[in-house]
DNA sequence: GTAAACTAGTTACAAATGAAACCAATGTCA
DNA sequence: TGACATTGGTTTCATTTGTAACTAGTTTAC
């Protein structure tokens, strides 16, 4: 029974909480298979997985692509760089960056992981027809937009 | 430029990872507006309108309906209650729980708070077509079952 | 040329988080 | 009945996270 008789919030029905709900178990699932699989966490893997697609970055450039904050990012670099994944290029023209690319054993274990989370995404989403799947992501780009706007601008809600 | 002839994997097309970088904003945009507008977290906002829908519960079906774990619950019900915005009465027949409400303090800000989330949902999911919406929901519910299923089986990826 | 403003990245600190230990109460089963 | 396992909930502890301060290097404006 509810306890008031105004306006009443379906949580279970409420779609920024499913998706966040949702988001929550395929990043639970993800961690746990790339931990065990590979020992790294899932920012160690997101910055692999933009040096693989595009070769060589700065830190910055990382962040930006991968909507990592910085020091998130520093921290991933630093514990791939201690693990030898990664090589570390200064950068003559500036020397506050530097060029980061995969070492030959980041190279392989992108090469490994990779696939693999082709086919973990397959798992989550194997079964969902290609039209609810372009839907899907529609949805998925307006909200990015709208919800990053309204992350940063701080937007006030309407009364 | 890429640094590998074999599989890449395009991150900015990999749905696990648009769907939990969307969440994340969402999220944030969220809690900053409840932050700034009621002084409580995502937590304890979830525990209020889990209290707003239901009426009364242990902190234990709070728990399992809006999927947090037990010490954050703990932790949001400790803060509410020192706000004076829960009740909580003992249970005679087991003394272990306790049963929770809204206490009207409380309920005066579930009253506030759920048309104005209503209202931030509409900014982010508004001109979405009923269709996709459709298509949305349909596939946040299989992805959820599936990833949960896998966060909990700690099934191994296949090869 | 140089002082002030700015930027890439790291570090220090504080808050949030989850796993595991814990406490009190309840259930089980001999 | 009494030992043992289990459960609801809290607390402790170690880890993760983000904010802010900081360092080193670069750009801008005079």
């Amino acid at each position: 029974m509810s306890n008031n008789e105004g306006f009443v919030l379906r949580l279970e029905s409420f779609l920024p909480y499913r998706l966040v709900v949702a988001a929550s178990l395929v990043s639970q699932a993800t961690a746990r298979t790339y931990a065990t699989k590979y020992g790294i966490g899932i920012a160690e893997w997101r910055v692999i997985a933009q040096l693989g697609e595009f070769g060589t970055m700065t830190a910055k450039q990382i962040g930006a692509r991968s909507h990592m904050h910085k020091t998130k990012v520093s921290r991933a670099v630093a514990l791939l760089t201690k693990k030898k994944m990664l090589a570390k290029r200064a950068n003559r023209d500036d020397k506050r960056e530097a060029f980061l690319s995969l070492s030959p054993v980041g190279l392989e274990v992108y090469e490994s992981i990779a696939p693999s989370a082709q086919a973990l995404s397959q798992r989550m989403f194997g079964e969902v027809s290609s039209e609810d799947r372009a839907a899907f992501e529609r949805v998925l780009d307006t909200v990015t937009a709208r919800a990053a706007a309204l992350a940063d601008t701080g937007a006030e809600l309407p009364d």
